[in-house]
DNA sequence: GTCTATAGAGAGATAGAC
DNA sequence: GTCTATCTCTCTATAGAC
């Protein structure tokens, strides 16, 4: 009999595939590594997932994406205004980075870059959850007093920090790109609620 | 007898390599296709790289690390100054993404992601191209007027944008984040120029 | 140096007993 | 739903003829 606590098969399959995902990438998880992280029979995967590793991988980047957001929203939520937001979302950035041995970045990049030019399924569900996180800051940089023809390329520059600073602390091993670059990010939220004009002539 | 052009086989393995390790990946690509792109036979891969994938991948990784670099000083030593380098380096990327159907950004950054945090080796080799990336840029920054210790934070901001540019334009197909990336980091390297000072307490 | 054949491991996927 | 066995395919790597 199940005690109300224990984790359902589905759901540890899910969430041992986000963590290998994000780890080690799509082509480089195994299903059969999947199923003993999840401590599920192997039979269990095509259980649930009749779609296979395509489908598995499609409900990894959509659910890690949505807990995002929602890591996301309640930063935001409890931050005073938005260049602290940011701020304080990069320095969480941090301390994970640096309490999992750099593994645990953002929760899809690494399968993104892997599948975008080899893989319509999986580039269209990284894309939808790119969008979505997009359309979050770009909503709370306007209520914040960004323009609304500024809020849209913040949110996008706001997010390619993130990716970027995610990449380089991985690959450097150390939290001093996500700090720089958080330091970065909150420059540009600043430059944009000051109404500070961009450059017109930057790209000759 | 071989002409004065054509181009040795070993040399067409690591351009093979390059262009299939940054669009698929290091473990979406296997030996065999790498062979048959080059037009090699299987057996030369490991006639001229005995330490196998891994080998040939780091060399793909420093050969294209050093290329790239090169590109960047040969953009940056025909700008008039840092700020349109930057710029310029941005918009060729864009323009780059949009003739290779969103497949060729940045050299390294797909097998940066996939191997940081199992493959020791390859993650070395890309933290080495990384530095030598971000010492190229430290030093023009400057050069250009940048006090020295905002130049390093400067320069991994700006390669991190980068990055997350490649990423997101890939994803979404549209060469809009590195178009809005470009001006981000044009306003990063200005604001650096014109001495501005960065928020104390950015990050609580 | 070029090229083929194949070993040995592991992948994704399926069938079917329980 | 759970779990095992197995099919087929592909991978890295090696051996060895030419």
């Amino acid at each position: 009999m199940p005690s109300a606590t224990e984790i359902p098969t589905r759901d540890r399959i899910l969430y041992a595939s986000a963590e290998l995902f994000r780890r080690q990438g799509y082509a480089g998880t195994g299903l059969k590594q999947i199923a003993t992280e999840a401590r599920a029979p192997f039979g269990s995967v095509y259980h649930f997932f009749p779609g296979g590793k395509e489908q598995l991988a499609d409900d990894v980047l959509r659910t890690g994406g949505r807990f995002f957001l929602a890591l996301y929203e309640a930063i935001a939520g409890a931050a005073p205004d938005l260049p602290t937001a940011v701020a304080d979302f990069f320095a969480g950035a941090a301390q994970t980075l640096e309490a999992t041995d750099f593994a645990d970045a953002c929760p899809i990049a690494t399968v993104a870059g892997e599948i975008a030019s080899t893989h319509e399924v999986l580039r269209q569900a990284t894309a939808d959850v790119f969008e979505s996180w997009l359309g979050a800051v770009e909503r709370d940089a306007v209520a914040a007093g960004v323009p609304r023809e500024r809020a849209r390329p913040l949110a996008v520059s706001v997010l390619a920090v993130l990716e970027g600073a995610f990449l380089l602390s991985r690959s450097l091993r150390t939290t001093e790109p996500m700090a720089a670059c958080g330091e970065a990010a909150v420059a540009l939220v600043r430059a944009a609620l000051t109404h500070e004009p961009t450059t017109p002539e930057a790209t000759p």
